[in-house]
RNA sequence: GGGCUGAUACUCAAGCGGUCAACGAGGGCAGACUGUAAAUCUGCUGGCUAACGCCUACGAAGGUUCGAACCCUUCUCAGCCCA
């Protein structure tokens, strides 16, 4: 990072940065261009939603755009929508939303920072800054406020689609809910940023501050703001990857869960992971491709992906790691190291250690498992539950449950 | 304020007096097949019981009935329309 950047890297670089994993520029590609080239430190912003501890690969991508800028000397600032959680980004449908108390926002921002320093620096010669947006959101007063939304009108919100097809189903909207685009928007007025990023899902919202910079509202000067979309991940279901969707990716999952969760993809994702999430070039992609048509276990390119992905958040050494414990637990099926172990005692049966552990949640649960076939000690199957166990005993429920007596 | 319609399990959504712990879809879990794949197929998906069965549930509270998710009353919440 010290060492000065060459001409020629800084237009690969700012030309990487216009073009992966973007799917809109507002206005235009080519002004944001023009303004990258200026030679005017721009402010650079991303916001993210506290509404679960575990920031996912989704999030990874904004960051990476982030730290894309953060590279080329930009200014780069993550914003934590502390107060825009407490309303409630309206993007989910149903109508009683449950929304975050003060506490529970605080609770999970604070594993933040240290999620995203794996992705851009905190410290160091150009370092990012961590904002709250209650501290400019929580002052304003109620002329403020309407003052803000008379930048707007009723049907410019109601062109939302989310909105237009609650419409159609008949699905309340609350008046709040028309707040939210205004609150964001004004998050980039108080930061006077001169871009933001988000997924092409948030477009609404980022063009809601475009609009309230260029009209210069409540003494700020008018101004142009920039507004990157990036391709949203998808799951295997082809739906957007989010918070809310299991079998996500979390940057603080453990190397051996990452590697688990990549290697569960579908086959058709490996490539677009390894374009978005571990930027891969055109060319490298197109190697990928060849050997795939040359009838090479995809199984072996998903493990490179899984690699690349947990040394991209953990280390290599991790990633080498997770890869040997993947091989040695489903492939040779040996017993992991780290199995979560029930303390022995007389009369300890099969049922009260499913239970103990939160493997079954009911009897009635553990019931349904045995004659399914699910429970197994020792690797055989178990046919009552009552059993007793004994020290050294491995029960196993499904592929992954698995427990130790001692 | 008035009229009409609706509120069902994690989500969506049937049911409109007994055969309803409640069709179906998604999700989740388990099994088969596999590359721990994905896709596909099968089973399960309120609790208690070895089981017969019992209990708790269909927005809330009452009522009618031998019997109610289904009928009536009031209330709460939402949608549409009128003011």
């Amino acid at each position: 990072m010290s060492n000065p950047v060459l001409p020629t890297n800084q237009k690969i670089l700012t030309e990487h940065l216009l073009r992966h994993n973007v799917a809109q520029i507002y206005p235009t590609t080519h002004a944001l261009g023009v303004a990258l080239a200026s030679g005017r430190k721009l402010r650079v912003y991303a916001g993210f939603d506290p509404t679960s501890p575990h920031l996912h690969i989704g999030h990874a991508l904004l960051l990476e755009k982030l730290r894309q800028f953060q590279e080329l000397g930009f200014e780069v600032i993550m914003v934590i929508g502390s107060f825009t959680a407490m309303i409630g980004d309206p993007t989910d449908k149903t109508a009683t939303r449950s929304v975050l108390t003060a506490e529970q926002v605080k609770a999970n921002a604070a594993t933040y920072p240290a999620q995203a320093g794996k992705i851009i620096a905190f410290d160091g010669p150009n370092p990012a800054r961590l904002e709250f947006n209650d501290r400019w959101l929580s002052p304003l007063t109620l002329a403020e406020i309407i003052t803000l939304s008379s930048n707007f009108t009723v049907q410019q919100m109601l062109e939302r689609d989310m909105f237009e097809s609650r419409i159609e189903a008949g699905k309340p909207i609350g008046l709040h809910e028309f707040l939210y685009p205004l609150m964001q928007g004004f998050d980039s007025v108080a930061l006077d940023v001169d871009v933001e990023i988000g997924g092409t899902d948030q477009t609404f919202n980022m063009l809601a501050g475009r609009t309230l910079m260029k009209a210069g509202v409540l003494g700020h000067p008018a101004k142009e703001k920039f507004v990157i979309t990036t391709s949203l991940l998808t799951n295997d279901a082809g739906k957007k990857m989010s918070k809310s969707e299991g079998g996500m990716i979390c940057l603080d999952d453990s190397p051996e869960e990452m590697f688990g969760k990549v290697m569960a993809l579908s086959d058709d994702l490996i490539l677009p992971y390894q374009e978005l999430v571990l930027g891969l070039s055109m060319a490298q992609l197109v190697d990928l491709k060849s050997r795939l048509t040359a009838g090479e276990n995809p199984r072996q390119l998903k493990v490179e992906l899984a690699q690349g992905l947990v040394a991209k958040f953990h280390s290599p050494g991790d990633a080498k790691t997770a890869a040997l414990a993947f091989d040695a637990r489903f492939r040779d099926h040996q017993i992991p190291a780290n199995v979560p172990i029930i303390a022995f005692r007389p009369a300890l049966t099969i049922q009260d250690c499913l239970l103990e552990s939160g493997l079954a949640s009911s009897k009635t649960q553990c019931r349904q498992l045995v004659v399914q076939g699910g429970i197994k000690l020792n690797q055989t199957a178990v046919t009552d539950l009552l059993t007793l166990v004994s020290p050294g005993d491995l029960i196993a429920k499904g592929k992954l449950g698995l427990l130790k007596i001692m």
